[in-house]
DNA sequence: CAGGATCCAATCGGATACTG
DNA sequence: CAGTATCCGATTGGATCCTG
């Protein structure tokens, strides 16, 4: 074998609600974690966490994103009043997409761990094969 | 329309890292995203937050998952250096998997996002329709 | 008990074409 | 510009059976 990182003693009690048993499938947190780390859903909440934004410059942002994952994304994320959609009715459209109070809250939280894959993705890699 | 919440001003800067264009896809940081926030890995991570737990054990908490993925889930943790497997050879098996420093640095990012979907679940679901 | 192997259904998700 | 609709291949993931 090569370098199996020791694991440490620590356990570290989980907040109240949690504790026992995770959580139960089917509930709804699930689903809501689901809508929140998703794929796309990271990257999205991520790009509006920086001030709203246009359709096309979250296509551009959310890097590899399909215009269909984009919708149906920003349409999850809008369900969940996480996003919140201001559509003008002229011509050219324009659609601006920015967080709700909820969805900044929520990117306060997600924004370290992001940051925490980016600071650590090449350190994790490296040590793979 | 309905009670669509209004969109706050406010737009935090990204540490430093992140802050243009998000980060670029097929980058090594989007991989360990993925599997970090990956639906069973986020359980898993979690369950073991709390300490070294067995197999059993682990499949109990991170309730609905199947014996493939929790197989697959933790081999993808333990090559990206955040669980460590410890087996015994003795009849019955006995193998314990914990965090490692890594891993467990990890997880302090995770557990406020995870209670946070707990806490906000049942406010966002119910305003769907 | 702790998995590995296999089969197959369901979902995901990209490419493309079209619209207001 | 900001989407919607459809097709269809790729991936996911559960159920089941088997093993040290």
């Amino acid at each position: 074998m090569e370098v199996s990182t020791a694991a440490p003693a620590h356990a570290a009690p989980l907040p109240v609600a949690l504790a026992d048993g995770v959580f139960p499938a089917g509930c709804p947190s699930r689903t809501v974690l689901d809508h929140i780390t998703s794929k796309w859903g990271v990257l999205i909440l991520l790009a509006l966490s920086e001030g709203e934004q246009r359709w096309s410059e979250l296509r551009r942002r959310a890097e590899g994103i399909s215009e269909k994952m984009l919708a149906q994304t920003l349409k999850t994320l809008e369900r969940d009043g996480l996003v919140s959609r201001k559509a003008q009715a002229v011509i050219p459209p324009r659609v601006d997409y920015s967080l709700t109070d909820r969805g900044y809250e929520l990117s306060g939280l997600l924004v370290p761990l992001v940051a925490w894959a980016f600071d650590n993705a090449d350190d994790i890699v490296s040590g793979q094969r």
